[in-house]
DNA sequence: CGTGAATATGAATATAATTCATTCTTTTAC
DNA sequence: GTAAAAGAATGAATTATATTCATATTCACG
């Protein structure tokens, strides 16, 4: 019944104090407003102004919907403006997955940063454990998926961010250390601690146990890298971590990093975005920034991984 | 350029979860509500839904919309049902004037009582002594306009309230006292006490004096009823009230009213509105208890006011 | 991978808004 | 008090906008 014409149209004859004068600020004609003022009071049924008096007047239902007109369409100027802001990219939603459990420690950082700088974006992080985040990403209830298995989908980019190597890490102690480099079968004797995820998205079984058919002896699992570091350093396991996650733990001296099989076991991380996002500035941005972080974190990392 | 009707939509579709639902209950088609959605869609720049989903989810800039139409839609609602009170009569503004000074006396107790009643109704009242009131009533700038003079005006009508006389007051002591009615030649010798108006305002000068081309002594003005009658009892000269603003000080024993002329000077005091509002529920309301007000303020008063 | 339900699309139609040309009303100035 | 000027109202014609109908496409789910 009302619209916001109607508010603007109240606002301008007011302010103007004609309909010449408001028709001409409104881009009409005085006969549109005059027509459409005659419209909303016959609709209403009830005078908005009275026209027998110059400046016109407003009519205490006048002055009630004028009262209205000013509380809303601030409201919706600012909400216009917010809709630019989407439009132009400046503002958005980053709702973020990590399919790789040490992810955060450098991710932590980079959203930090980067929400300092785009304040309108609606950050949120996710570990998602418990659903698959691809489809999710191709389907808009995710907008950026940190992942190392980039499955070729419809409609989405794999941004590589850095490869690295999974390291063993073995305690000081451990006979493992013997070793120059360890065989898959070595893990047999072995208990492993995982994060407590499927094995489907730990590298350790996908490309390297079961390739060579291996089971190790018992496996556990720990929340945190900083737990599976100290089970490993007191003996009670070996743990497959990045050696970028690794990297801060080799200084205390209690466990060592050793490569695995003959070549080593490499992944390469990829930051997923859907490609219609690739071009929008604030999605372009946060990739920016954590592929900086990445490097940041990796830089004198590669040497202290190759090492164990 | 963004509309109600948007927001509606927008509410409407979150709320059902389909567009075919949705649709339904805006009482349009679906295809309607997709063509809208894409054309605010593509002029604002920004996707609002995701249907690649079901139930169709909101992007980010679809929240942001869902919250203002959250806020907005509300206040457009209850500005609507005040429409429907203004439209009804129920609403209204009362600019009410007074033309004769006493009336105060009688009106402010009708106003209070109709205040508790219609409290929807902005009522204001004005000693209108410095403009003239019927213009203005007919021009909207006044609703009420109560006068002695029903000068017949082009969409003005007079509601009768009730008649009355005009009384000298004069001291006890004072000699007029043993007249039985007062001469207009009677007050060359006296000073007469006015509200301090203009006097082709005051009968006592149109109806009175100036017919019989007398002029008093000389002239002096109150503001209140009650300071004339001050002036009156301790001797400093006479005034022309109503029968009914003067009965309350003939108790005291201090001043006297007396007759005008042979025949009494007597007026009728009408309401004065627009015809247009005659039917108008809260002024015909008024209407009726500005007439029980006076009812009850002149029993008995008929009485004393032929006192002298 | 097919089926049913939902959404999108294009052309036709219906509705609503705007303009043009003119008349009626109010204000102002003489 | 009246005429001129400015403003507002009106009606018909026009234009723009919204809606529908018929149909195609897409998506969820088995």
């Amino acid at each position: 019944m009302l619209e916001l014409k109607h508010l603007r149209t109240i606002v301008a004859i007011t302010e103007y104090g004609s309909l010449v004068l408001a028709a001409e600020k409104l881009f009409l004609t005085q006969s549109a407003l005059s027509h459409q003022l005659k419209e909303i009071e016959s609709r209403l049924g009830v005078s908005l102004f009275i026209r027998k008096s110059r400046p016109v007047r407003l009519t205490a239902a006048g002055e009630r919907l004028l009262e209205t007109a000013r509380s809303v369409l601030p409201i919706m100027t600012s909400t216009e403006r917010d809709m630019q802001r989407f439009a132009g990219g400046e503002a958005g939603r980053l709702h973020i997955a990590i399919e790789c459990h040490s992810c955060f420690d450098w991710l932590m950082p980079a959203i930090n940063q980067y929400r300092n700088h785009w304040k309108d974006v609606e950050v949120d992080l996710s570990t998602a454990f418990n659903f698959v985040p691809l489809p999710a990403l191709q389907k808009g209830r995710l907008d950026v998926v940190i992942t190392s298995e980039p499955k070729p989908l419809n409609g989405i980019h794999y941004e590589p961010l850095f490869r690295f190597e999974i390291l063993l890490a073995v305690a000081n102690t451990h006979p493992l250390t013997q070793l120059e480099r360890v065989p898959a079968t070595a893990l047999r004797n072995e208990t492993l601690i995982t994060y407590p995820v499927d094995q489907e998205r730990l590298d350790i079984f996908t490309q390297f146990l079961r390739p060579a058919d291996v089971e190790p002896l018992a496996i556990r699992t720990a929340e945190l890298t900083l737990m599976m570091v100290q089970l490993v350093a007191s003996g009670r396991g070996v743990c497959a971590l990045p050696n970028w996650a690794l990297a801060p733990y080799l200084q205390g001296g209690h466990i060592s990093a050793m490569s695995l099989g003959e070549t080593g076991l490499f992944s390469t991380l990829y930051l997923a975005v859907r490609e219609e996002q690739l071009d929008t500035p604030y999605v372009r941005e946060f990739i920016n920034i954590a592929k900086e972080t990445c490097f940041q974190n990796l830089e004198g990392i590669n040497v202290v991984a190759t090492l164990h």
